[in-house]
DNA sequence: TTCCCAAATCTGGTCATACCAAAAATGCGA
DNA sequence: TCGCATTTTTGGTATGACCAGATTTGGGAA
């Protein structure tokens, strides 16, 4: 990992170490705890400012924001290697698949020879990962991302891609069985298939039956939706 | 406003001053540009790092990052009070269509007594502001967020808060009319009904319809989708 | 003139220090 | 015990300096 640890730890440390009403450590303490100068400190305190993940009042202090952090606070923590909660894991999967699936139904109707051509190129990238033994972690988020983009809708594109910021590096753990990489690369085939097709309820149905794989994966991986639903 | 203009100021002045490779001015061509002190421009690379929006590369320079940036960038400028793009407010829209919709849906089924009391209370305070003469920015945001709360989808909610923290500028001028405001109401009522019969469909019907409301709303204002679909 | 390599320069990363003004904590006096 | 003035703390900001690797430059060799 090349990434901030500063940035989670120190999250970390503040969630740990505030008060009642959410104040936190002074910038001063702060950066003493962590050995740093204030000018660290204050660079990631910026980005959680940023993220919705404190509020720093002027002469006053820093607090806890009452408020859920952001998506991208999830995915930036992620990065940063931080492990991820597992009942956010299966929601995250939960809501991929709302998004994919009207994605794909989207996409059959707006994907235009582009998109279809680039898809192309990640089944047949796709293809020799899999001759070489190579798991298909880049090529599946590639596919994915592409059929978004395919939807013609830059903001549902920026949404999306999170999630693959987010499973950076639980992806190539996923996709280490070449069994399962095979599985999901002919899925992949006859998903594009059915956008090819411009069959909008077939493409649906391929896409949340090939999620469904994913989403069984982390159930049987953490305890299913009993712990989320609560 | 309050918000932080230097970051949106140096957003936009990166993207008019970088060269062919993407590569920007130094921090301290920067600093001297803008006359702040270069900690102020590391502490604003630092978020606009974060949203993915450039890259810093040790003892190299500043790049901006060829991939689409993160919605909370949207978000970040949106609060910083700059305009957003008419597509992307578009784009918006279509998307929080296909979120809320669905959430109305789960809502039905997990909701607890906890979501329906906060509701009513919900509808009560935008009641007495109806009465008050006032808008109704932030009792449409609490409802809607409310029932995205209700699907017991924390990502979910992080996901959807972004709209609101997008439209903070933008939702107090469409509530201004007030006519509109009580039409508003008054199907946050009837949304509100149907989530109590745990009515799935209805629901989701109910929503679809509201949200159309906003949408074409937009649309009359931009110029619709003819233009967001290029 | 062209090409390659060493030296000078530039760049992000980091730290220490200082000053401001307002908020927060303290303590004194009533 | 309470209220207000004083002291301390706190975030916001600026300046200056040093490091080490990346980049650029320029001169010498082919």
């Amino acid at each position: 990992m090349k990434e901030n640890s500063l940035l989670s730890d120190l999250a970390a440390y503040l969630f740990s170490n505030s008060s009642d009403n959410g104040r936190t450590p002074s910038e001063r303490e702060l950066a003493e705890h962590f050995t740093v100068s204030r000018g660290q400190i204050r660079e990631a305190l910026a980005i959680l400012e940023a993220m919705r993940i404190v509020e720093r009042r002027a002469k006053s202090g820093i607090y806890l924001t009452t408020t859920e952090a952001s998506v991208e606070a999830m995915a930036l923590f992620a990065r940063a290697g931080v492990p991820l909660d597992p009942i956010l894991i299966y929601e995250t999967v939960e809501l991929r698949k709302i998004h994919e699936i009207k994605a794909a139904e989207l996409a059959c109707n707006r994907a235009t020879e582009e998109n279809y051509r680039r898809l192309r190129d990640i089944l047949a990238a796709s293809e020799a990962k899999l001759a070489g033994g190579e798991g298909l972690a880049r090529e599946d988020r590639d596919f994915h991302l592409e059929i978004v983009r395919a939807t013609k809708n830059s903001v549902f594109y920026r949404v999306c891609s999170v999630y693959y910021v987010m499973g950076e590096h639980r992806l190539p753990i996923y996709f280490a069985d070449s069994a399962r990489s095979r599985r999901s690369h002919e899925e992949h085939i006859r998903i594009y298939e059915a956008l090819l097709a411009r069959d909008g309820n077939l493409a649906q149905a391929l896409m949340s039956a090939h999620l469904q794989g994913a989403e069984s994966y982390w159930k049987g991986l953490i305890g299913g939706p009993a712990t989320a639903a609560g």
